[in-house]
DNA sequence: GTAAGGTCTGTAGCAACTACAGGCTCAAGA
DNA sequence: TCTTGAGCCTGTAGTTGCTACAGACCTTAC
């Protein structure tokens, strides 16, 4: 079987290669509602298009970052529009970026240790404790 | 019972309250070796101090920016110490420092779309779709 | 001394995947 | 053509990282 399905669809082994998902991962996305349904073929294989890849690869990055599934479909929620109204998409945003902003922060935190640990370990001494104390910051 | 065991001592309801985290969860860590066995009082109940604090909000926030148990336990490694050799600790350091970097980039680009959606939104039009195309980055 | 509430252990349940079993589909080669 | 093999389908079971509960013990307050 190609992977040329009408045209430029994919199929679902051909999107989890593209996007370095698991295979079950992205059926998994479909069930809870995370990814859309794709259209399928009459004999009920689904059909990928480019959207698709990015909308996963979206959300798997997003996991990474420490998203969880929820916070995940808020993000997507403001993609995907609806019925929601200016006002409500402009306070979830900003709700979403002050997560965002603190996670920045955090990590640069720890940015700042390692990079010291690494510094200070070009020397002979092994490293104290900078890693823990990271994130007591104000 | 108060929560002063043996002077500064805290039970674990008490490292619960001022971590945030949930009262299994410090036991469930433990379990596992990310948490240090601490010593019990006479009838077994455990008994924290400040630096179990320490270590248990940096194992918190790093699972919330996304780290896996195995790489917070890797970045714990570094804090504890033990027989690794000063070359070793750099290479992982150097490692970690890498995928750090990377989360700021990304959170960085989501950032950028959210700012630019809050800020469309603050006229009438409802945003398209500036967070999807957030981490097809370079 | 007894009632209330905190701690203990073990085990069961949930979320977010991940893997597998058994069956259908399709393209290609003998 | 037909068969072989890789890829897809569904459903279900297993894994990881917690979270909640049950039943028993401990401690403080009345």
């Amino acid at each position: 079987m190609t992977d040329h399905v009408s045209g430029s669809g994919l199929l679902r082994a051909e999107l989890a290669r593209r996007t370095g998902c698991n295979l079950e991962t992205i059926r998994y996305y479909e069930k809870i509602g995370m990814m859309p349904d794709p259209p399928r073929t009459p004999a009920g294989y689904r059909v990928y298009d480019p959207d698709h890849i990015l909308r996963l690869r979206f959300i798997l990055r997003a996991r990474e970052l420490g998203f969880s599934i929820e916070e995940i479909r808020g993000l997507l929620d403001l993609v995907d529009g609806g019925d929601q109204t200016c006002v409500e998409v402009k306070e979830r945003t900003e709700r979403h970026l002050a997560d965002v902003r603190a996670k920045i922060a955090d990590l640069r935190r720890i940015e700042k240790a390692l990079s010291a640990t690494a510094a200070r370990c070009s020397g002979e001494a092994v490293p104290e404790c900078a890693v823990l104390e990271t994130l007591e910051g104000p």
